[in-house]
DNA sequence: TGAAGTAGCTATGGTCAATAGCTTAGGATG
DNA sequence: CATCCTAAGCTATTGACCATAGCTACTTCA
């Protein structure tokens, strides 16, 4: 049997996402790392292959995060697919304004980075199911990825600052949603 | 008079532009740039302050580009209010694929990363243009924010291979074009 | 009690950002 | 023409960080 572990991966991941969240993309060393789990940084590399690694697991982990946090905003059982859709993205949002720079990490991975498509499908997969419902809807993929792009690019520049004021924001997002909606729902013409 | 420059910033600029679509963010390295420019690294800093600066004209440039592009996609002068807006994401599209590092840069800015007012303005003015011109259309503002918000999401998830299928792309392009139209066509019921 | 495996350490090498200080070229000025 | 002076570029250096090598000590199991 092996020794049980002292320092455990996920703390160590755990250590990474709030260090990535307090001091940015650059900040995210493997010494502060180390320093936070209480530990030397070479002493991390028997855990994770290399930096790159570490950050891949951090974002597998964020992009995970979010997908539960989607799904139970899905999970409410009310009828009406307007309403869920709304939960769904303001869940979105709402994990955005939490940990912006692990959304970061997942909405514009580097060239080297992969996310993982398990986790990619299981973050996706509610915003699927209540396109399906929506009524008068036959291509329920290209729906629910017509909304998902919409969401997304809207996070995003809600995240980038695009919007100057706040009360702009919940208006620009009604807007959007409920045109979105109402576009989705209606068959094309 | 100051003695004329022998090597320009733009030189330096366009340099680091180049090294970034083949090295990527971490390949951007100070003196990869340099010697690109047939210099040793320190002498840069005679034009830049630091590499963070230096990243932050890089984004700008690319931001500017991408709005010229769009900007020339928009005076095609014709009437259709939809051909307009597919030019536009298309000239968009076509761009973030030539320059998918640069693209990724003004997409999800890091928090240190500050982007241009002005560049950001002309580069979104079109689609206002556009959306202006939308029959039925009273919330401008927020018809052309709900419209850039699909369009960016759009060319992010492009960008991130949530299409598998080359064929699928387009359905879905065509598909989420069709329906923004729509959708901001017609008045809030 | 002895063997084995493993967590963590120190020491080290290599890359890169950034600064200090020097050298030199080339125009401006007398 | 001689001189100055600005600025471009260089070498040398420091400090941070990633990553590996190799050692020590502890835990578990026979």
């Amino acid at each position: 049997m092996p020794t049980p572990e002292r320092t455990s991966l996920e703390e160590i991941v755990r250590a990474a996402r709030d260090l990535l969240e307090s001091s940015g993309h650059e900040g995210l060393t493997m010494q502060a790392v180390a320093h936070r789990v209480g530990v030397r940084a070479p002493s991390l590399y028997k855990r994770v292959r290399n930096r790159g690694d570490l950050v891949a697991l951090v974002a597998d982990a964020t992009l995970r995060e979010l997908g539960a946090r989607v799904e139970a905003a899905a999970t409410h059982a009310d009828d009406d697919p307007r309403l869920a859709l709304a939960r769904l993205v303001r869940a979105g949002r709402d994990f955005a304004r939490e940990r912006p720079a692990g959304f970061r990490l997942i909405l514009a991975p580097g060239t080297d980075l992969r996310l993982d498509p398990a986790s990619l499908e299981a973050a996706s997969a509610p915003v699927l199911r209540v396109a399906a419902r929506l009524a008068g809807e036959e291509r329920v993929l290209d729906a629910a990825r017509t909304f998902t792009a919409w969401a997304t690019g809207f996070v995003s520049m809600e995240l980038a600052g695009a919007f100057r004021l706040g009360g702009e924001v919940e208006r620009a997002f009604e807007f959007g949603l409920d045109r979105l909606c109402h576009a989705l729902a209606i068959p094309a013409s």
